[in-house]
DNA sequence: AATGAATGAGTCTTCATTCAT
DNA sequence: GATGAATGAAGACTCATTCAT
């Protein structure tokens, strides 16, 4: 199976709130992506988003309210996504390339989010003790690789061992990316992906 | 092969610091990893470490300092474990094993060193866009692959495409260990982790 | 000479407001006694008063502006209300009397007014330093010490040293029923009252 | 009885605390009274205290903090002086003069302190609904009062109306001295008021 | 008249750093 | 070497006020 016989991902980016909140939510969440949460200050955030500390507090009750809310938003994105690129396949190869061909082509649509999803750190922020990729991201993963044991294309045994590869190889991919190490675009690195990995889990 | 085969890591933990200074570096480190750099504060480490804030700056220059002090030691250490647990090996397949086996055991060993080496973000601390795995990790990590591509050992191409299913595979392996998802201890899953990336990336 | 024998006081409360004005006024009022001037937020008093910020602008240039208007509205019902229910009376004595009936029914029906003219700090609010009792409030009750001496119903002497009996000892009485300690009503202390401060001061 | 045959008041006033948070306390005490606690800053008391903000948070966690120490330092030494020049007296009578003396000299000596005992409103602060002096200090008055009814000194009755005049009136006149209404001095008036006050409430 | 989003100066508080002891 | 009191710049957040609708 090649990826040219995937249709092209609709990702989707933006609900409809107030231009304000919306300048507020893309300055923040790019600071927090690059420099860290708490690295990040509210003057840093009204300077980028050109608006005032107030509009802040308006839109968000604290710092830490409005990280909660951008989260909340990029998982619900993630899980939107999920549902109509990947689960729309009726066989875990499929969705197993689905799924790396939604996260590289959406890394070059919207290389923020993508790596607030793979890469930020909550407990940092949050007071829990897992990211984002290993908590929300996690379950759905999971769902191609218990998928994939149930139709047995995928070996049997503990699923967190192929969960491991499917997600945590594709992860590195989208890091050397980011990092400019794989050059020109991640397009042309789905489908060797998509061997190496499916090779590594198929029965 | 089997994991039974390669005798026991010798992991290095420490070297030769005053008790003071070894304490601050202990619990500063540990802090750095459970809370992020910048939501910890000296008197944080101060209570921690049991000693007083003078001394934190008797022995470093500055809070960065003192990251960048425990950022190097935990690299030297990492290349130091490569050097005598893995570069021992002659052939492509012995390392990786030896690499997978090294990680696991050390995880057990010493978690907060292994968390910080896998998952801290210096860019967050050192305005740098790199984590140390995807720095100094990754050219010790490239240089297995790049040996097995030369010994005929591993497939030919972009050595980043396999550098990330053995590097992004373990380290998610040791995510989940660290998060309690993978029971009882990482060891069991030395050479089941071992055959999936080296049917993954072998010749 | 018995309570009863006065007749009940005509107690002024309103003045011809927009409800709206109104509205802001009476939530205001009350805030300022419970919490004070500075510890009163705009956005507290459009909660309570239901009305929004813009219409407290519209009725009130600021906010020391509202906390004016409600000091005058106050002071003005307090002239108002001895003039219609105190210096009705030809003696002293029945001044002295009608003064301590008045605030004592004035504060069950209006609690929150009269505590307010009685403890209310305006120099914490307008920089003076007087209370509302002692600059306005102080000439209305001198003038019944006064007008005693003068008839000589009342002791000679520094006035201050008298007013201090009249007016002290009725604000205490206020305080400590405001505070529950006086049960089940001010009334049934009017006689008591008037019989202590009236030996007190008579000549 | 006369004044005169009282011993003078030993005040007390200081403890033994750093120089640098007897500034504090001296300053903010000073600044809460003149213009009250929300509308005194940080860096107001800084400036007056002559210290730096991160000295205020040295010595007290927090603003708050800080007037709850003060609160808590006057309401003892109001007890302190009330043990030791007041309750050493074996008549209610005697009791009652040494109170107004010790009140009047106390104002003359620590107008800061006194009024804030007399005049502050905790409410404002700490979300109690009562004054210091109707909660610490009101029982220490009270406690004349009762022992002056066990003795037959003083007439029978609901105690508050007697606490009533001596706090009240004793509370006006030192009011009235604040606001330069009694000149020259307080300690002209202690006969005037202790006979006054006598006289209403003695059986 | 009425609304409430937007503003930014000012508030309390924290924290890395210094230095006298 | 070790201590911790003192510092003040910078942070998160509040609030009186304005103004377009």
């Amino acid at each position: 199976m090649n990826v040219r016989t995937i249709k092209k991902c609709k990702i989707q980016t933006e609900e409809d709130f107030p231009e304000v909140k919306c300048k507020i939510i893309k300055a923040a969440q790019e600071l927090f992506v690059k420099k860290g949460y708490h690295n990040t200050s509210i003057p840093e955030i009204v300077r980028k988003a050109g608006i005032s500390t107030g509009s802040i507090y308006h839109y968000f009750s604290s710092k830490e309210a409005l990280a909660k809310e951008i989260h909340d938003h990029s998982v619900r994105l993630l899980a939107l996504n999920f549902q109509e690129n990947i689960l729309i396949y009726p066989t875990a190869q499929e969705q197993v390339l689905a799924f790396i061909k939604l996260m590289f082509e959406w890394v070059e649509n919207d290389p923020i989010l993508v790596e607030y999803l793979l890469f930020s750190r909550p407990q940092d922020i949050f007071d829990e003790r897992t990211t984002i990729c290993s908590k929300e991201g996690l379950s759905l993963v999971m769902g191609i690789i218990e998928f994939g044991q149930l139709t047995q294309e995928i070996k049997e045994g503990n699923g967190y061992a192929f969960y491991a590869v499917l997600s945590g190889t594709t992860s590195r991919y989208i890091q050397l990316y980011l990092e400019n190490k794989l050059e020109p675009s991640l397009i042309h690195f789905i489908n060797i992906a998509n061997e190496i990995i499916w090779n590594a889990i198929k029965r």
